[in-house]
DNA sequence: TAATAAACGAGACGGTACGTCTCGTCTTACA
DNA sequence: TGTAAGACGAGACGTACCGTCTCGTTTATTA
């Protein structure tokens, strides 16, 4: 039987989720976590393997667990547009951003992180995307032969290049340039 | 005139990118570079302002500086495809992915060492990619009004994400399928 | 009238007097009586004020309360010997050893337990040391001027001394040779 | 070649002393002493093996090396009342009584320690104790026979023991009645 | 013969301190 | 002067216990 302390859970998260977005994740510490939650060290370290884990946890408490299905109205370059605009939107929160820094670095070295990662974040949402891809597959309105996963890429690829890089404006119309490039391509029509 | 020993250089810049792919970017320490260079830790502090600065002088030991134009035969198609499977190639390094997640966690909080990240690394590669884009443009073979630098990411961007996310294979015939599907794009064509 | 389960009780003193004996007062831990003992550490803290509380009624285990009055055969030379040699058998015990130099450290700062220890543990021994010599002195044994205190640390002191400094033998043979002196004195007689 | 820094030997020594004092051996902490020293805890790791050693370095602090020769008069009884005077006010130092109450319980189960302090306090003094009664001897005044670590033990035990059990006042007056007893004995004359 | 209330085992909690590790700075001795 | 070596003040690491505080679960009267 756990007796877990909720409200402790609940602090811990957010002092993290909330430290994380001020001194970004390398100078975030557990020490630093457990004095803004007002929380002891060992009740961090008795529910977490490790920082990363907390973070992984934390950010599930804002990017959400499996919300539910991705937009259908029929209409697929108006539904992506929904879609990618929110993506941009979660890009643009510091917490956000900071964590899933942090996150991508440690899985390199983490299997048990990386599991937890694509158990948790990665997985549900990617099958989202591609249940909707299917579904305009099922309508006609895209190559019926299309890898789903190369397609999911080649839509949140690009996002995700200007996320890391910085390398150019990440916003709402980019993200429609993008979309409408992936749907018509980029070579010369005849 | 410097009197710096070009010998500690060498050996710092080594021991940074072959500890960085045994241990990962956060449990590297300069005091360990220092011991594995044979080298006093003021040597590092000396000539670099922080741990990322060193590995990124490291990267560029490995990935190289301008190395000169992109190919261009005039098959764009063909001329992408080399050019990706060289950089799926250098994603499979376990030092290149060990110093480029732990520069992408670092630049977030750290605007001196991702102005150093945007001169020295992206910059010049992306000024390279764009140049052939152009060439395609003028020889016809893309829409000429296409966005260059959103086109750059719709190529490159879904190996980022490959790569990032571990979330599927990041390799040859996957960066075939999409410049495929970037050229053409996803749309069924009646 | 106290509900209080008497098998926890042993099992609690008997864990801590073996545990000092084993790792020494300082590493001791009501954590690891409780453990040791099977007990919660609640049920430690609901019947002892402190750690030197717990040691003190497990010494009491051993050296035993009010054990009656002294041997007082006539002869005080030979009952001096045989009770100098039982103390100087006590202090060869380890949990004693342990338990009385962890108290004697603890009482300096702990007035309760000072005040605890003056009452159950040094007050009655001493009353009845101070009896027996009170006894020599009415059958014209010793000096009936004599400060029957200072007397009581003349005989115990040096015993004391020896434990604590181990910086010679603490043997029957020294208590003997203490008592001789004590008696008859140090100076050459003429 | 050492590079100590002798400050923060002396800081860290007067922190120690000053706080043993204060607050007691048990609730002393390695903590406490750098930041009250102004030092890093590793300064200490770095020098000492453990609390008792840096509490055994301060105790020299102030009750000094080998403080040369004990006073010798001639008159006996007149030199063994200074010095134990001494003694007597040594105890009655706040500093001196934590640090040794603390040493005592730490050295039953810290060989090192015990080693430590046997070479560096103990053995010393007692040295210089024995000295003066073979004096004593030499010069006639008392047994030539006697067993000097048993008769420095009959002087000293006393006060000892009044010191530890605190269950009768160490003064003065207590010394002195102590050396004229061990010098004439209890035993009434004829 | 229940019910009921304490004492109990277990162990989570907010904390403090442990002894170790690394940070970035500073000092020393050598080349 | 630049360097290897390494001491220093600082502070985080992950662990062990502190003393307090619930939790169910015995027990052992009391109704």
């Amino acid at each position: 039987m756990t007796r877990r302390n909720e409200a402790a859970r609940q602090a811990i998260l957010t002092a993290a989720y909330d430290l994380v977005g001020e001194i970004g994740y390398s100078k975030l510490s557990v020490e630093g976590i457990a004095t803004r939650a007002g929380v002891g060290k060992q009740t961090i370290y008795r529910w977490w393997p490790s920082k990363g884990a907390v973070l992984l946890d934390a950010l599930l408490l804002t990017v959400g667990g499996p919300a539910g299905d991705l937009p259908d109205t029929g209409d697929l370059e108006a539904d992506l547009r929904t879609i990618l605009f929110a993506t941009v939107d979660e890009f643009a929160d510091p917490g956000v951003d900071a964590v899933m820094r942090g996150l991508i670095a440690e899985i390199a070295h983490d299997p048990g992180l990386a599991a937890l990662y694509a158990e948790r974040v990665d997985g549900p949402v990617r099958e989202l995307k591609r249940r909707r891809l299917r579904a305009a597959q099922e309508a006609g309105q895209i190559d019926p032969d299309l890898d789903l996963d190369a397609a999911v890429d080649l839509l949140w690829g690009p996002l995700l290049s200007r996320w890391l890089q910085r390398a150019g404006p990440l916003d709402h119309d980019f993200a429609a340039r993008t979309i409408s490039m992936a749907l018509s391509g980029m070579s010369r029509k005849m």
